[in-house]
RNA sequence: GUGGGAGUAGCUCAGUCGGUUAGAGCACUAGAUUGUGGAUCUAGGGGUCGGGGGUUCGAAUCCCCUCUUCCACCCCA
């Protein structure tokens, strides 16, 4: 009875192995270099975690079961939670601030679709503890330089950066009840993907006034903060915040980031929790979803029962991720390669086994790799072995050690051999 | 959860007005090549045509159900 892989879910063979580690790799060097440090926990936890955060409605939506004593437990969709709950659990003892990392695997229980699967890895960099908008600044940062040393530039993806403070004020400026503000946030969300005409026809179920709809359309057309002033009067909260965002835009540009990132008030982001900065990584082209997300979000940790302590993060799966970066031609043989090799050694005759398996060991236990091939047959054979290891150097153990004690060592790349003591090899 | 496309060898696919023993390229294995790799040539293995049911003398082909996958919605932590 032959089994299928479940649902939304992946098979990592060598080549497809290959590629995560390509990007986990990254995701981990670019955090380290920025400054983060590693952290994990369970990959299951109590199912009232995730709907504290995110509501009753998020059961349907991750993987739950019920252990044998009883308790609801969830498999983690998120790592947020984990983090808030680890943090605040140890708060008095961490030294501040709190510059963590993650890549934990996740599943959700959704269907499957383009860039999206029920089974998936996701970087998360949090910074907590730090009120300045320059952490929020060092999260985009972090996003872009990962991105940028991949070798995508400013033309293949950008960071559409907006402040939930922002456009709260923004929108009370020009009008607009603040019990109305959450049914408008959807909508916002939702430009960038519907007609302009379905957008307007959107706002106008929710608001009477088409100069304030007007405005809004207007509004979320621009891409820079300097542009605001012109259009709305601010109020002082409105500067404050306004002020605080350009800050943000002004630490990327000192930061060499500047030209990835612009303003777009489009980018609301759907949970609740968000209370600053928010901002979204995305293809030039917006054909894909969105690579990664983050924001600001001042009470998590008191929402898990801890102290209120400003926090600051972005997400970034690796599934849009691989898409953007086949289309860009960026997985490169290099670092696609499954297997390489310092030696492979061929011998050619049965009575040459030993030696090479001595050898070998020897070769091993020095810290270099080295495989050899099960057959002694023909030589050609073990050759296109060794050629398909990517070995960099092939030892061929024959004759030339009966006679003179030397092994004929190949150089796999330039075709060149020469002729090596056995005894001084090595050592 | 809703709607649409697709499923034939490990991969990419051809093959349907229903008809003999289901094909190609790539990949894999072996040989040409028993002391020299990447190339070439030759041969071979590998399929219950996604699964189940139905129509029929006969189904990869037509019908129904189901599973998987892709795409668009809902949602997106």
């Amino acid at each position: 009875m032959k089994i299928p892989s479940v649902k939304g879910t992946r098979d990592f063979y060598p080549p497809q192995m290959a590629v995560r580690n390509f990007i986990v790799d990254g995701w981990k060097a670019a955090s380290i270099r920025n400054g983060f440090v590693e952290y994990d926990g369970p990959i299951f936890e109590y199912l009232q975690m995730y709907q504290i955060k995110s509501g009753d409605e998020i059961v349907e939506q991750l993987f739950n079961f019920e252990d044998r004593g009883g308790r609801l437990l969830a498999i983690r969709p998120e790592i947020t939670p984990t983090l808030a709950r680890m943090v605040n659990q140890q708060i008095n003892a961490l030294p501040r601030p709190i510059r963590w990392f993650s890549v934990p695997r996740l599943c959700r229980a959704e269907r499957p679709q383009k860039g999206r699967l029920r089974e998936f890895f996701q970087w998360n960099i949090d910074i907590i503890g730090v009120e300045d908008v320059l952490a929020d600044a060092e999260v985009v940062y972090c996003s872009l330089d990962y991105l940028r040393s991949l070798g995508l530039s400013s033309k293949d993806v950008k960071a559409k950066i907006s402040s939930r403070r922002l456009l709260a004020v923004i929108l009370m400026n020009i009008g607009i009840a603040k019990d109305k503000l959450e049914t408008l946030y959807p909508i916002l969300d939702k430009k960038s993907k519907i007609p302009d005409e379905t957008f307007v026809e959107m706002l106008q179920k929710e608001i009477n006034s088409a100069q304030i709809i007007q405005t809004i359309v207007k509004l979320m057309d621009i891409h820079s903060v300097d542009n605001i002033p012109s259009m709305v009067d601010l109020n002082d909260d409105a500067q404050a915040a306004l002020n605080e965002l350009s800050q943000v835009f002004a630490y990327l540009e000192k930061m060499g980031v500047g030209d990835y990132c612009r303003f777009d008030m489009g980018i609301v982001r759907g949970l609740a929790y968000y209370t600053g900065m928010v901002f979204e990584v995305h293809d030039a082209v917006g054909q894909l979803r969105a690579i990664c997300g983050g924001g600001r979000y001042d009470s998590l940790l008191s929402d898990f029962g801890g102290p209120k302590v400003t926090a600051t993060g972005m997400g970034m799966g690796d599934c849009v991720l691989e898409i953007l970066l086949r289309q860009k031609g960026l997985l490169t043989d290099e670092s696609l390669k499954v297997q390489t090799l310092d030696y492979f050694i061929a011998c050619t005759g049965a009575e040459f086994v030993d030696d090479a398996v001595a050898l070998m060991a020897r070769i091993r236990a020095a810290g270099l790799s080295c495989n050899y091939s099960y057959k002694t047959a023909a030589l050609g054979k073990q050759m296109k072995q060794a050629d398909s290891m990517n070995a960099a150097k092939c030892i061929i153990v024959g004759q030339e050690l009966t006679q003179s004690n030397q092994l004929v060592v190949k150089d796999m790349k330039s075709g060149e051999q020469e002729l090596v003591d056995a005894d001084t090899f090595l050592r």
